[in-house]
DNA sequence: CCTTTAAATCGGATTTGTTCTGATTTGTCA
DNA sequence: TGACAAATCAGAACAAATCCGATTTAAAGG
C-alpha cells in the first residue's frame, strides 16, 4: 500500500486529514518491518515533538480498523506495519523477532489445509513464521 | 498430556512438588480450552484462597518453558492450555475467541507450504484459526 | 474570508496484565 | 531432624494501552 492510498481510505471514511496521520503512515511506509507504538512515537517526534501517545495509539487503532495497518504481537506488545495484503492477494510473512523485518510467503495455509471442523464458525486465522533475518543473525555474534 | 506426566516432567527437571502446582495443572487439564492467568487464579482460590498471583504467573511461565503448557495471546492477554502436541504429533488449533475452547487441526502448514526464504533463520511458527464454537454462537443470540 | 461544529489532539491520570523484591515458608535430602 | 535451596507471599513497581475533560483544528457553509 502507498501513503496516498492510505490517505484516500481515510478520506473515504470521513476521517479528517492531519499532518500527524500522514506522518505516521509515512513512517510505516518507509520499511517492510513491524514497528511498535513506541517506535512510531520516537520517529514522529522529529516532526511533531509534542505529540501525545494517546494520539499515536488512537490513530494506530483507526488505521488497523480501516485495514491500513496490519497488526501482530511480539514480546507482549503490539507491532504494526503498512498493510500489503491489499496490494496483491492475501499472503503471510516471515518475521524477524529481533528487528521486526518481514518477508512474504506465497500462499495461505487455509487454501491448502483441508478440514476445519464445521462446529466452529471461522472468523479469521493467523499464520506467521518467526526467525532471525540475515542482518540480525550476524549482529548476534 | 496427563496431570501425572506433567508432574513427572517437573520432577525430572528438579522442580519441587507442591499442591499448588498440581492443582494448577489439574485445572488446565480439565478442559480443552485456553485459560487466562486470571481464570486459573479464580479457580485455584477454591482450594488455596490465599495464593498470590505472583505464584500463578511464575508457575505458568515455568510450565510453558517445560512444554507442559501451550501459550497464545488473545485480547491482549496470555492464555494457556495443557500441551497436547507432546501426545501425538505436532499440530495446530481452531480457537473460540469467546470462550477459548479449541479443536485440533490435522497437519502443519510448514510441511505443506514450500518456500521459506533462506535469508531467514527460522526459529518457530504460529498457525491458529479463530472463530466461535457452537455454544458461543448460540449464546450470542 | 469568517463562523461553526464535530473531530482530533493534548496531557495526564487510570487501568490492566505482568514482573520484581525482600521476607517468610516449605519441600527435599543428607 | 536439620539445613538449604526452592517456592510462596504481599505488595510495590512496571509497561502497554486506554480513558477523560479541556483545548485546538480541519473543513464545510454562509
Amino acid at each position: 500500500m502507498k501513503v496516498e492510498e492510505a490517505l484516500q481510505i481515510l478520506k473515504e471514511h470521513g476521517y479528517k486529514y492531519t499532518g500527524k496521520r500522514e506522518e505516521m503512515i509515512r513512517i510505516c511506509a518507509e520499511e517492510k518491518r513491524y514497528l511498535s507504538a513506541k517506535d512510531i512515537m520516537e520517529r514522529i517526534k522529529e516532526l511533531y515533538p509534542t505529540l501525545s501517545f494517546d494520539t499515536v495509539y488512537r490513530n494506530i487503532s483507526t488505521f488497523v480498523q480501516l485495514g491500513i495497518l496490519e497488526e501482530t504481537e511480539l514480546d507482549g506488545e503490539g507491532k504494526f506495519r503498512l498493510a500489503c495484503s491489499a496490494d496483491g492477494h492475501h499472503h503471510h510473512h516471515v518475521i524477524c523477532t529481533e528487528c521486526g523485518k518481514t518477508s512474504s510467503l506465497p500462499g495461505c495455509p487455509m487454501n491448502v489445509m483441508a478440514s476445519v471442523p464445521e462446529d466452529f464458525q471461522v472468523t479469521g486465522h493467523k499464520f506467521e513464521v518467526y526467525g532471525m533475518c540475515k542482518e540480525c543473525v550476524s549482529h548476534a555474534n
